[in-house]
DNA sequence: GCTGTATGCAGAT
DNA sequence: TCTGCCTACAGCG
């Protein structure tokens, strides 16, 4: 369940539990080889840019890159001895902490200019407390690709995935198909703003809520409900089933390859 | 046991 | 716009 929330997650959690501390380091699967040079080294404090953590190391200028990609996970258990289940790429742990990393799209010791020339191609986050929103809104206002688009574009923005993008756009009643130059001011001021809010709430609980109170099933007189993924959303992979406001079946589509939810009533093009 | 699916992205066409 | 790729799991026969 990888956006960006996620990966500040974990950035904090391998920082809190590991680091400052000598950890063993492996590649239980053999395709990290470059683990083996770690083994023993000091854990730094691991950070996070979009989807994209680093794991540095006392002593090295290298640090460890991950990107999950589409289901890649990294899982913490705590307990220093656990069995390897399945593919476990990368594990990290000291005598109370276990990290297993299985299926990313990268695993990789950078050098510092490798790290930069990551950062250089990521658009602002919104989990960065320095990050600045208008390149972000100058690169879409200069787009004709529909706004459901730029916002996946880690250019654009840095960390939001297709969840908080069917998320945000229903929040604000936004058709999904606006094209990028004709993405008002205060809207874009508006989703972005609410990216931070909605992002740092997703690192503090490690999943994805965006249900206003006013909506929630109780509040609407319906019966509670869950949704499979482990939050609770207006939209997102809910096609075909009732608008939590208004009732109309969710809309789903496929946009550059990617699935796309909104409902066709409260977003509908002014 | 097989198939389909997934919160991602790069590289080829 | 398409294909491939990393892995686990649900649903199906």
């Amino acid at each position: 369940m990888p956006e960006g929330h996620i990966l500040h997650r974990l950035a904090g959690e391998i920082t809190e539990k590991v680091g400052g501390v000598a950890v063993h380091s492996s590649s239980p699967q053999g395709r990290f080889a470059e683990a083996r040079e770690l083994d023993g080294l000091t854990v730094g404090r691991a950070w996070a840019r979009g989807k994209h953590l680093f794991v540095p190391f006392e002593g090295i200028a290298e640090q460890v890159h991950i990107h999950l990609g589409l289901y890649g996970a990294l899982t913490v258990t705590d307990v220093g001895e656990l069995p390897v289940v399945g593919q476990v790429r990368w594990r990290l742990q000291s005598t109370q902490h276990t990290f297993d990393l299985r299926g990313p799209t990268r695993c990789e010791l950078l050098t510092p200019v490798e790290v930069d020339a990551i950062l250089d191609r990521l658009g602002p986050d919104p989990l960065d407390p320095l990050a600045d929103p208008e390149p972000a809104f100058a690169r879409m206002k200069r787009s004709r690709l529909p706004i459901a688009q730029l916002l996946l574009d880690q250019r654009i923005i840095a960390g939001a995935g297709n969840v908080y993008r069917a998320e945000v756009l229903f929040r604000h009643g936004l058709d999904p198909f606006i094209p990028g130059h004709a993405f008002e001011r205060d809207a874009f001021d508006a989703v972005w703003a609410d990216l931070v809010d909605l992002m740092r709430l997703g690192v503090k609980h490690g999943r994805i809520d965006t249900v206003r109170p006013e909506h929630e099933p109780e509040a609407m007189g319906r019966p509670p409900r869950q949704d499979d993924h482990g939050g609770e959303v207006y939209v997102y992979r809910r096609a075909n089933q009732p608008c939590l406001v208004c009732e109309t079946p969710v809309a789903a589509s496929s946009l550059a390859s990617r699935n796309v939810y909104w409902c066709p009533i409260c977003q509908i093009p002014d």
